[in-house]
DNA sequence: TTACAAACCAAGCGCTTGCTTGGTATTGTC
DNA sequence: GACAATACCAAGCAAGCGCTTGGTTTGTAA
């Protein structure tokens, strides 16, 4: 019990029963096989590796789920699910379409290397492990996050404070955002979250203006 | 014989033993396992099924490699033997800053959408699943290769004309070239190499100067 | 023609995998 | 306190995995 959430957002999912709560059986099996999946990557990741990690026999695990795929997909599912939420929040808050585009970038650093960074981590790297017809199913729940950043790397664009394109400024965003995963430890060293963010928008020609 | 391979760089790196011939057995077989690591995930990729690949027996290929895992380390390492020479060639060729960015920026799109596109992506992707002591010998081969990066980077951080720091530009960059393997497609859609290339530059803020 | 190594085949071993089965605790409800 | 429903265990099956083995074919050079 050393960590109670609080986070608001994250209560109403879990309340409308789109997420499951981290405390729960559901929720921890979920959290672990993210952490498990990304460590070792979704095919080395037995189902005794998962059902250990939770400390129940493996077969115990097809209780909760049908097939090992399902709890993949599952982990993707409710990520998304979350940081959807967790972004449009983020973007609802900001003014300018360039302090929203920050807001933006900021919550999926954060995502991405924070508390649900391992799962996003899966989402960005297991892929190809999903069925054709869960790819399916969670493409269309991406497809609500994207529109949320192509809204506002329009607005920039008519504006004319976007150098590229704005489905390609997006695409290139989505790889070298995901891929800081690889490199970024905020604990050793001085770059915080705000200060990769800043980069970021530095990178793009958005810091000052 | 469809193909006849007229690089030069390639030659002379095949005369070097560097880099095995594509059309030796040992070059069909890693140009083949290339592709289905790529397709299907290394994991996901049986002995049987790249031998069957090459039209042989799956225990004739431990007569060629000792094990999967050789097979693996061996796309990846000839991979950036390969590239690092070509984006030497690259950025040789041009002649300011700028330009040798420009260089290596369509270099990189070049190799990761080309031919040796689905080694790039093995690279990138199936790092995971290199043993540690072999992850540490590709790593030597890939310093020398972002070697190549920084030093163009920092030669426009030095000239103002870079927004955010050199290190964190060229992570940005992996991140971003990398992942256009998961959605360039030039055959269908008018974006050639050379206009991605200018929407990278132009993200920058480096396409006028 | 002979000699020999490189390349390959056919068969299968030992192990791990995802998942199933039949039964036993544990929990919540009236 | 009876009674389902839920959660779990112990055991193991069938299939697929990487890799080995012993023997045969193919290429090359004297």
């Amino acid at each position: 019990m050393a960590f109670v959430n609080q986070n608001p957002i994250l209560q109403s999912l879990i309340a409308e029963q789109l997420v499951s709560d981290p405390a729960s059986a559901r929720g921890r099996l979920l959290n672990e096989a993210a952490r498990l999946f990304r460590d070792k990557g979704y095919e080395r990741t037995t189902v005794r590796d998962l059902a250990a990690a939770v400390g129940i026999q493996s077969g115990s695990l097809f209780h909760h789920f049908r097939t090992k795929e399902e709890i993949l997909k599952a982990v993707m599912v409710e990520t998304i699910r979350l940081n959807t939420a967790l972004m449009q929040a983020a973007a609802d808050k900001a003014e300018s379409a360039r302090e929203k585009l920050r807001a933006l970038v900021r919550t999926e650093l954060e995502s991405i290397n924070g508390q649900t960074g391992e799962a996003m981590a899966v989402l960005v790297y297991e892929w190809r492990s999903l069925s054709e017809s869960s790819q399916a199913e969670v493409l269309e729940l991406r497809d609500i996050y994207e529109d949320l950043w192509l809204s506002v790397l329009h607005q920039l664009a008519e504006a004319k404070q976007l150098g590229a394109d704005p489905f390609i400024t997006r695409r290139m965003l989505t790889g070298a955002l995901s891929w800081t995963v690889t490199w970024y430890r905020p604990e050793r060293g001085g770059l915080t979250l705000d200060g990769l963010t800043d980069q970021v928008m530095a990178m793009l020609g958005l810091d000052q203006c």
